[in-house]
DNA sequence: TGCATATCTGAGCAACTGTTCATATAGACT
DNA sequence: AGTCTATATGAACAGTTGCTCAGATATGCA
């Protein structure tokens, strides 16, 4: 079974007939939607997406967020559950999704959320509890 | 070297002097907006950001969003460029997640991107190029 | 009832990811 | 220069994830 039968199935169910040009139609409308996706490039959306989707970095965004301004390393340290290491590793991810940023100060270094992660949490916020 | 101490350090640093009480304090605060992030339930968050952020599932919501309507199984087959039981899983792991909806006709089965899917591509274009 | 088709589900495996530990870098002070 | 401290980095390992393959559902129709 073909994908090409399988759409022509398809469309004959839905308006009672087709011929081989209503399948070219449908495919070159699909591929057309696929290629205005592919043609753009998301990989930074897609790392946006997956280093955000992690409990440790999300959980420090929110901190970052709900502090409403930047934190140092050392004040983060103390409420999210995982070693030095593991936070640094977490914030070094996130600065390189563009999901904070770094200022530095002495041997401190500060770290806030950017407009992008806010306005990630807040498509979030505002959706909540949808179907 | 504590954390107390750390942050005690910090707080001399930029206030100039510091007491134990200082220190209380900030991790008060800090531990409040702790709280405030683990009081909410966030699994469902999560579970959309980790589901929107794997290049199958999200150029199925991205295809599905360009599409600007539902879209059957079979329509989505031809263009994402994996199995038809890999399509099945995603589509499955993004109902789950509350991204995409299913509507039954016959055998078919029609998958639409839901507001929440929606608004977090917004959000990723209204943000694109900013650092 | 029996067959064909559209989609789903579960197992198994290769690839990836997050954590910790050990160590490195770099700024501030002596 | 040497030391102390804040943070970063790399390797290694355990746990997780996405894919395909094989087989299961379930709907429509003869």
């Amino acid at each position: 079974m073909s994908e090409t039968e399988r759409i022509e199935r398809l469309i004959t169910e839905e308006s009672g007939e087709c011929c081989a040009a209503d399948v070219e139609e449908r495919l070159d409308t699909l591929r057309e939607y696929r290629s205005s996706v592919a043609g753009d490039d998301y990989t930074g959306d897609l790392n946006a997406l997956k280093t955000l989707g992690d409990d440790t970095r999300y959980e420090i965004v929110r901190l970052l967020t709900a502090a409403g301004r930047e934190l140092c390393v050392c004040e983060i340290d103390p409420v999210v559950d995982v070693s030095d290491s593991a936070i640094s590793h977490a914030l070094s991810d996130l600065r390189e999704a563009g999901l904070v940023t770094r200022r530095k100060d002495g041997t401190w270094r500060y770290y806030e959320a950017t407009e992008r992660a806010e306005a990630l949490l807040a498509a979030l916020d505002d959706t909540r509890g949808e179907r």
